[in-house]
DNA sequence: ATATAATATTGTAACGAATACAATTGATAG
DNA sequence: CTATCAATTGTATTCGTTACAATATTATAT
């Protein structure tokens, strides 16, 4: 097993997840493709690689990392659930137009809010829509 | 028909959209109840004095709302997508015990960010997550 | 007012994402 | 090797949503 895989594995093990193979391809292909993938898309591209997978095991495995924290679900539009490995907090730029979905950079904590006192705030989101540059560009032609 | 009914009426006409009987009866219950409803709870309730209502006519309506602007269709979690009638920009908190989902001030527009030059946004939403006071309460007992 | 056309509503079928679960496979320890 | 436990698989089921054809309602023309 290389470095990367066992960086992999220790971060599943710490987290009291048991480091299974599909596991760890699973929590690869999330840190890797930083594009919120769906469970679908999880599923059909790591299904080249390894043959045998389930769906029923991306449901699992991304599951598992949700509750631990690993990995974030997001949902920015409709009934589509996404999901993001990630560390720093940041907003999420959906274009409507081709479905892209970009991070963007934002302070999420300096905002100041009001109307929420005693209650415990454990997560902020902050999604846009709109336009995308590309479709943009596209549109004028 | 009284004044109330006669200023949905012409709120749908406004936004080209015929005023059916049903159609006022449920843009009546999105600006009466602003507990941003799923179409479910807005059948449900509504087949109480309207027994004829179906449930593909909730979503024609509400779908025909989005469109133009009316309501706002918010994804704060999961698969569930629910109903706001609203003017002015607010955030949303989810109590994630409870399920009570509130409004609260925010200035979405003061927040600066960075990284979506040249995109065009066309509405921006804060979602926060947490336990809702209540639920506080509730737990420490 | 009646016939005709257009629109709204209904009920049901079809779809698809997510969940539930029993059966199978794979890993672990004695 | 065998017994035990966990992970994975495949499938059935659920549930929210969409699609659509049939029916009812409303608007328009004669
Ligand atoms: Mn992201
Ligand atoms: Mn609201
Ligand atoms: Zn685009
Ligand atoms: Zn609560």
């Amino acid at each position: 097993m290389n470095q990367k895989m066992s960086n992999i594995a220790n971060e599943l093990t710490k987290n009291n997840i048991k480091p299974s193979i599909h596991r760890m391809r699973i929590l690869e292909y999330l840190m890797d493709k930083r594009d919120h993938p769906t469970v679908d898309e999880i599923y059909i591209n790591l299904k080249k690689e390894c043959p045998t997978l389930s769906k029923a095991t991306v449901y699992n495995a991304v599951s598992l990392f949700v509750n631990v924290g690993l990995v974030k679900a997001l949902t920015i539009e409709g009934t589509e659930v996404r999901y993001d490995y990630t560390k720093n907090n940041h907003g999420h730029f959906k274009g409507e137009q081709c479905g892209f979905i970009c991070d963007f950079d934002i302070n999420i904590n300096q905002m100041n809010f009001d109307g929420l006192d005693h209650c415990e705030i454990l997560s902020k989101d902050v999604n846009f829509k709109g336009i995308c540059s590309e479709c943009l560009l596209n549109n004028k032609r």
